[in-house]
DNA sequence: CCGATCATGTAATTAGTTACATGATTCG
DNA sequence: CGAATCATGTAACTAATTACATGATCGG
């Protein structure tokens, strides 16, 4: 946990956009849309660990055609004004694809301001303390719930993965249910399984501290 | 999870600085201290939820020192050339406070780039997927060691904190230890008991999504 | 015609990082 | 003497956000 700092000889990276930028090519390579739909996908989609802002989008959208990684098209509409469409190439199919294979994000670690607010929670009173552990417990029950929602829609039972966890027995996946094929299982879901999984954590975590700063469980 | 836009009219925050001009704020309330020093502290204490480089510090420290929040004098020394050492103020204590007091942090939601790269998986190899989760999972074990240690540090019994959690029953708190008083314990190392909790939500994840993707456990 | 929604974008600003510049001291 | 470490900082840049500007269309 050394503060990363200047120097370290540059590992030659594929890395030539933001990781934004790869998030926007990636939503992209679902299928032509536009900015405004693009933007409607990834609220529903990666918003929830990578916060894209439709600004953002619309600044990203340009660069990567003008990258030659997607075409555009103005497409007139019946309702509303014309929107553009972009269509990702096959070269923009091919960049994502290194960008995945070459970039290594391990090391990056976000940020937790919550986190922060509570180190430094001796700076106020244990009310103040008391309430943000609150939100914090109100907000982790909600991003639960909304993982949840996600993995119900993916037919994915989260409690048959509990008692794998615990028994280390992949008997028990199947027990209610059809065994489901390596593979079967959309990569997208996991995302939310992690969301969920954290969520959890957060929650046991907030009744820790509670108790071990407040004395109340 | 929609896409924060622009609209919300701005409800009044006290937040007159980044959130990490604040970060550093509130480690220089911990007592007087150059931007070197700082950096060590902040990489010691808060770099694993909140990285801070040493660049940031120094464009940070003259800022909060522009408002009031800080004094700084120039300190010989017998060994290297001066350094430049802050000290906080009152005033700079009352904003601190203020801000922990009024600006609420609960909706930032942090990016994970590793989460990004998973969701994308269906473009990558089985193979590369395989590598990826891999190396998650070590760096969660790295991380739940660095917490570990830091928790031993202050005498923050792990094992009993679990014991707790399942049975919801305080007694097992004070089972092998004298019981801690509540306020007792720092909240600062709460912050640790938090990167633990993560980290180990992180590994059964990465089994878990082992088992779904690859059909390995 | 008025407000809401769809849709696209730009401008200004903030937050934070990387890379560079500088100089003294200490250790081998 | 040369490399490493201590120490401070700046300049240039990247990433991302907030706020603003524009205009069409539709329902009441």
């Amino acid at each position: 946990m050394i503060p990363r700092s200047d120097d370290l000889g540059n590992e030659a990276t594929t890395k030539v956009m933001s990781t934004g930028g790869y998030a926007v090519l990636g939503l992209l390579l679902d299928g032509p849309v536009s900015g405004w739909d693009l933007a409607i996908a990834a609220g529903r989609s990666i918003s929830h660990f990578w916060p894209v802002t439709r600004a953002h989008i619309y600044t990203e959208l340009p660069k990567i055609a003008h990258r030659g990684w997607a075409t555009s098209t103005s497409v007139a509409q019946r309702h509303s004004p014309d929107k553009r469409v972009y269509r990702a190439t096959e070269a923009g199919r091919d960049a994502f694809r290194l960008w995945l294979a070459t970039v290594d994000l391990t090391e990056e670690r976000g940020r937790q301001p919550l986190q922060l607010q509570l180190f430094f929670a001796a700076h106020s009173t244990p009310e103040h303390t008391a309430a943000l552990l609150d939100k914090w417990r109100r907000s982790a029950e909600q991003a639960e719930l909304h993982c949840r929602e996600i993995l119900a829609h993916k037919s994915i039972d989260v409690a048959a993965l509990g008692r794998l966890a615990l028994s280390g027995d992949p008997a028990d996946l199947t027990r209610d249910r059809e065994p489901r094929k390596p593979g079967e299982v959309d990569a997208r879901a996991l995302t939310a399984l992690f969301g969920l999984r954290r969520a959890q954590a957060d929650q046991i975590c907030v009744s820790e501290a509670q108790q071990l700063l407040l004395g109340k469980l």
